[in-house]
Parts: structure tokens; C-alpha cells; sequence
DNA sequence: ACAATAGGTAGGAAAAATCCTACCGGTCAA
DNA sequence: TTGACCGGTAGGATTTTTCCTACCTATTGT
């Protein structure tokens, strides 16, 4: 069980949670379905780039778009960020573990150089 | 207990493990401490993109470097390393948890309407 | 039906990240 | 000591990302 985190992840999806704005959209998403203009208004920057932000979003699958009205409501989907978030929890473990493993090695060693 | 993920991560840390090639080297170096050469033998870049790379994750605090000889031996910093790992696993079980939340309410309210 | 307005889209400019070529410095062998 | 070579560094070109300006579309109210 080397498990190489490597293969443990989608890079989409990470790198699509990997920007810092995208993670916050995230958040309010998660409070309450948007527009990119709601979105925009409680972010930094203009809806225009909040709009490219969740095409990102989108295609990793993370949000998804309702037409209503004349707006597009986007919401989490709940089943994809799930994966995410298991996969985010697996990566935290293999390494933990991985460390603990060496940290195990490395007083083995020690120990045995004691001897 | 809203738990806004965006406050719970280091966005410099963060960005550092978003890119792939860098999870790649982290990978690698966990196996065991190498230079910007011997890493770049297991990659398909050259020494010199993986020299910035390194200094990414080293200006992350991820990786530190000791002279050795000539050369420069970067090896992973495990305190570091378990920060991460926490973070990623807080954001995972974060997310989980609002989802959960969030599918129990919608539930209550299903029920709440049937009576 | 028609004007007013809110929202989305397209295109491109600016900024950042990634990657490579060229160069410098130190180490090892003769 | 000196030449060859391995490794790191500096600088810049290229690609990608991020962001904004300008425009078009659709809905709503009159």
C-alpha cells in the first residue's frame, strides 16, 4: 500500500477547487443557489469573470445551471462535490499515513542502531 | 457551525498542491529525498521547470533543501506535509458535513409539506 | 407592442504561470 | 593546478489563466 497520490485524484476537479475565488464561490453556493450576478456582488470582481469561474466550475462538474426566468441559476451538485470532498480526505490520509510510516522507519532505525 | 471552507486554508499552500506536476514531486520525494535532476529523470519536464517547482513548494514550506556536496537535496518538510494533509481532510469532512446538513433540512421540509 | 433594464456571451487585453535556452559556479579526476 | 562535467541559476519566450470592456439577448413593466 504505497498508494502514489498521484493516481488518487481527478486534476480537473482539484485544480478547479484549487483557485482561492473558486473555493469562496463554492461556499456561496453552498449557502444558497446564484447567479453570477449575486455571485459578483459579494466577490471581489466583476460578474463577467465570475461567469468564466463557473464555466470552470461546471466543467469539472462541480456546479450545475437551472434556466429561470431570464436568469441561469447555478447550484452545487451535491454528488460531485462529494467526490471531491472524498477524495480531498484521502489524499490528507495517504499522506498521514505515509508519514507515519517513515516517522516508524526512521525510530526502527534508531532503535536498532541503539542495540 | 457554518464552517466557510474558504477560512479554513492556506491559499499559498493550497495552490502549491493544485498543480499536479507539484503532487507528482511530492510523491516522489516521499519516497525518498532527490535533486532537481534525479526528479526530472521521473518527470517529463526538464531540471530547470522543476527547479521553479521546487521553489513553489519550498516558498509553501513544503520542501526544504540541504547542501550536500554539490548538490542541493530537497526533501519533504513533514510538519508541513501533516498541515496540508489536515487542511485537505478539514475541507473534505466540511464539505461533507454541509452537504449532509443541507439534505436534511430538504428532507424535513418534504416532510413538513406531507403533513 | 415597446421601451427599459437586468443578465449572459464574446472577444481580447493584462497578468501570471509554466517551460526552455543560455550561462555561471562548484566538484571531481588527472 | 587545470580541464571536463555535473548541477544550479538567471533571464526571457511562450502558453495559460484571469479579468475586463463591449455587445447581444431576453424578460418585465407600462
Amino acid at each position: 500500500m504505497t498508494s502514489p497520490v498521484a493516481e488518487l485524484v481527478d486534476d480537473d476537479l482539484w485544480s478547479a477547487i484549487g483557485d482561492p475565488t473558486r473555493r469562496r464561490m463554492l461556499d456561496l453556493l453552498l449557502a444558497g443557489a446564484g447567479t453570477a450576478t449575486t455571485l459578483s456582488q459579494q466577490l471581489p470582481v466583476t460578474r463577467q469573470a465570475v461567469a468564466k469561474h463557473l464555466d470552470v466550475l461546471n466543467r469539472a462538474g462541480l456546479v450545475q445551471a437551472t434556466p429561470a426566468g431570464r436568469e441561469k441559476r447555478y447550484h452545487v451538485d451535491d454528488a460531485q462535490l462529494a467526490r471531491a470532498a472524498a477524495q480531498l480526505a484521502s489524499v490528507g490520509s495517504a499522506w498521514d499515513a505515509r508519514l507515519r510510516r517513515i516517522k516508524t522507519i526512521a525510530e526502527t532505525i534508531q532503535r536498532t542502531q541503539h542495540s
